[in-house]
DNA sequence: ACCGTGACGAGAT
DNA sequence: CATCTCGCCACGG
């Protein structure tokens, strides 16, 4: 049955709006939680295309290291990092400081 | 219709 | 511990 395929770029917009100020998750944290084991790359590519949507911060959302890997998609290239300490995100060297303390899990935070 | 590429991650070597 | 390779889905050429 479920003739509708899954559109993934969807859900992951979905679960970055979720994620709250001053918070940052992972891609692949994303890709888990939606059921991609190693589908971390297509919520990257979902979140080139991110730009398209309205509120969906994809600031918050960086690697597994807690680096600004996608900063270079932004208007500016320091606007990811301008807009995460705007959420009161500390970030040094485009690397987000603290990132375990901030790191927000949607598995935890939303249940599963 | 086919192939390559892409804001990543985990496992293997 | 560092490096390499494959896998995941979608889209452009």
């Amino acid at each position: 049955m479920s003739n509708e395929k899954p559109n993934y770029f969807d859900l992951v917009y979905q679960v970055v709006r979720e994620i709250p100020r001053g918070r940052v998750t992972s891609y692949g944290t994303i890709a888990h939680y939606l059921g991609l084991k190693s589908g971390a790359r297509m919520v990257g590519y979902a979140m080139n295309a991110a730009h398209t949507m309205p509120d969906v911060p994809a600031q918050r959302v960086v690697n597994r290291q807690g680096l600004l890997t996608g900063k270079a998609h932004f208007e500016t290239p320091t606007k990811m990092q301008e807009l995460l300490e705007a959420d009161g995100v500390r970030v040094e060297n485009d690397r987000v400081q603290d990132f375990d303390k901030v790191f927000w899990d949607p598995d935890k935070e939303l249940g599963i």
